[in-house]
DNA sequence: GGACGGTGAAACTTCAGGTTGCCTC
DNA sequence: GAAGTTTCACCGTCC
């Protein structure tokens, strides 16, 4: 069987002169067919496909226009295309495309949906594209069997190869289906082949051993009251997987009843006798899927956010510590790195401003490293919230728009979490703040703009473009004359703004932007007394100002 | 002789991804 | 470990 593959080797090296370009534009040329090329990291995916798109002729390219068309559509799915987009513009003019993690979605989407359709021929990605997404190709190239790790390189696992390799064939529709896996030295072809190609898959590990992942599945497990008695939790945990594969039954339990004490510190879960049972700090933590070492450095840390934040005058640093204290969670990992002539300036960051950040650089205990990757990642969110565009971002940062919208998302979620925690806490005022900063975060905007994103069909662009033209409040659009909005946003925005400002009529709540009290009171009616909500709903009031004076039933923007 | 530009070797830098929370007619 | 980027020494040319 191994000769198969040699001989499978020496044919590709014959006709493709060892070079993967050619081995891509053999299959996409002559014998019609679409490839996967799968890389090693976002970079060499890009050159890759650069690569190949050079190398292909312009008479040699099907579909000109559509892919024209499509190549447009890809290079304006952000205001501000960054140089990203334009190497995958000049790539999918030629029917290839580059395909990674930095790729906002509408980009991902519409580079799937073509490929699928046939009219994107190559795609050279990132191992992206082999978990989860049905894209079959006739032909998989893996050109990279190494992968970095902070051991090293590191070959790839097994069960991964055969993810990617498993994207060869379209069953349906071809009946074979091609993998090629790259070697670059010769002596090594006959080992790897039988690694990977004949060789068997990994055992699945449990992840229970990961102590954060245990945490919150103990946790969630005696909440939902799915396990509460010490027979109950040693019976649920004997037959895991973990314990299967570890068959150490004993430190399983040692571990699973450590974990119980932290989290019965945390007060997350209460002892009655025998009888475990999640309190309702321990039920909603649960609920939120948040992980409990974070849940509890949210606790912890929130009489110093009262103290900061229970007066009127909130100044940017207030803002940067709170976006820093976030960025030191678990769950904001990997951070965006500080490079090597960035440094520097973090550095300088902490010098500056360390000591009005709400989590401490400690010289001793803390990692000086993590800190200014934490440093940078806050820049990188301070500068969204402040309507950088993402070509600067990305410009500045090296932070690409995809990596941007993910983490935006998850500050977004810890955002919603913590707020949630202020509420049980009953910490109102904090709460507004965190909720008003939420609404920042999704659209990447100033405080000054919020009254306006409330709004249908605007975003971050048209509300600064509407500001900047004077249209600052909901009032100043009410009683602005169409065809002047017209002038700024468009005929079609402007119709549709007046509309929402007519007497009586609705303004439809976007996606993810915060409940009426109305709403807040039915989710909460029993958990808090009605005293609270009352306190919650004055100091919604407060904001409700100039929906009063535009007389409408506008949504709570604040 | 000094400024400038081109060249190539050596040194340096960087390196995938994407779970989970709310809502809504 | 490999690819891309930056730095630096060296050399030739021109004014």
């Amino acid at each position: 069987m191994d000769d198969v593959c040699i001989i499978e080797s020496e044919k590709i090296r014959n006709k493709v002169d060892g070079n993967f370009v050619d081995l891509v534009l053999h299959t996409i040329l002559k014998l019609k067919k679409q490839v996967l090329v799968f890389n090693n990291s976002k970079r060499s995916s890009q050159t890759s496909a650069h690569a190949i798109a050079n190398a292909i002729k312009l008479e040699d390219i099907e579909n000109k226009d559509k892919l024209e068309e499509l190549s447009m559509k890809i290079y304006n799915a952000l205001p501000h295309p960054t140089s990203q987009c334009r190497k995958l513009r000049e790539c999918i003019k030629k029917g290839v495309a580059f395909h990674h993690s930095g790729l906002v979605t509408k980009q991902r989407t519409l580079i799937e949906k073509s490929f699928r359709e046939g009219l994107i021929k190559a795609i050279s990605s990132t191992p992206t594209l082999a978990a989860g997404l049905n894209l079959p190709a006739y032909k998989v190239i893996i050109k990279d069997y190494k992968r970095y790790s902070q051991r090293g390189m590191i070959d790839i696992p097994i069960l991964e190869y055969h993810q990617m390799a498993g994207r060869a064939g379209r069953p349906g529709s071809e009946d074979i289906g091609k993998t090629v896996l790259c070697v670059k030295d010769e002596k090594n072809v006959q080992d790897i082949a039988t690694k990977y190609v004949f060789g068997e898959s990994e055992e699945i590990i449990s992840k229970l051993a990961v102590e954060p992942t245990l945490k919150m599945y103990i946790l969630s497990l005696i909440s939902m009251d799915m396990i509460n008695t010490k027979e109950e939790i040693k019976d649920f945990f004997k037959s895991t997987l973990y314990a299967h594969q570890y068959q150490d039954i004993e430190s399983l339990n040692f571990n699973v009843f450590r974990i119980i004490d932290i989290l019965k510190d945390y007060k997350f879960v209460s002892q009655d006798d025998d009888y475990y049972m999640g309190t309702e700090l321990g039920k909603k933590i649960s609920k939120l899927y948040l992980n409990p070492d974070t849940a509890n450095y949210f606790l912890v840390n929130l009489p110093k956010f009262v103290k900061r934040f229970n007066n009127d005058s909130i100044s940017k640093y207030d803002v940067y510590s709170v976006i820093n204290f976030f960025c030191n969670t678990l769950e904001m990992r990997p951070l965006f790195r500080a490079y090597v002539n960035e440094r520097a300036v973090y550095e300088k960051t902490l010098e500056d401003i360390g000591d009005d950040l709400i989590v401490k650089f400690d010289p001793f205990e803390s990692d000086i490293d993590a800190f200014l990757n934490s440093l940078k990642t806050s820049d990188v969110f301070e500068s969204w919230i402040s309507e950088a565009p993402e070509d600067y971002i990305s410009d500045k940062y090296n932070v690409t728009p995809g990596e941007l919208n993910y983490k935006v998302g998850v500050m977004d979620w810890l955002l919603y979490c913590l707020e949630e925690i202020a509420f049980l806490k009953k910490e109102l005022y904090f709460k507004n703040f965190l909720k008003k900063l939420r609404v920042r975060f999704q659209f990447g905007i100033k405080s000054e703009l919020l009254p306006l994103v409330a709004l249908k069909g605007i975003g971050r662009t048209r509300a600064r473009k509407l500001f900047k033209s004077g249209y600052k409040k909901l009032l100043d659009i009410k009683k602005a004359d169409e065809k002047m909005l017209a002038r700024v946003v468009g005929e079609k925005i402007a119709i549709s703004l007046k509309e929402q400002m007519s007497d009586g009529q609705e303004v439809v709540e976007k996606p993810l932007t915060p409940k009426k009290p109305s709403n807040i009171k039915a989710q909460y009616e029993e958990d808090v007394s009605e005293d609270e909500i009352d306190v919650l709903i004055t100091n919604y009031n407060e904001f409700e100002e100039e929906k009063k004076e535009v007389n409408m039933n506008l949504t709570d923007y604040f």
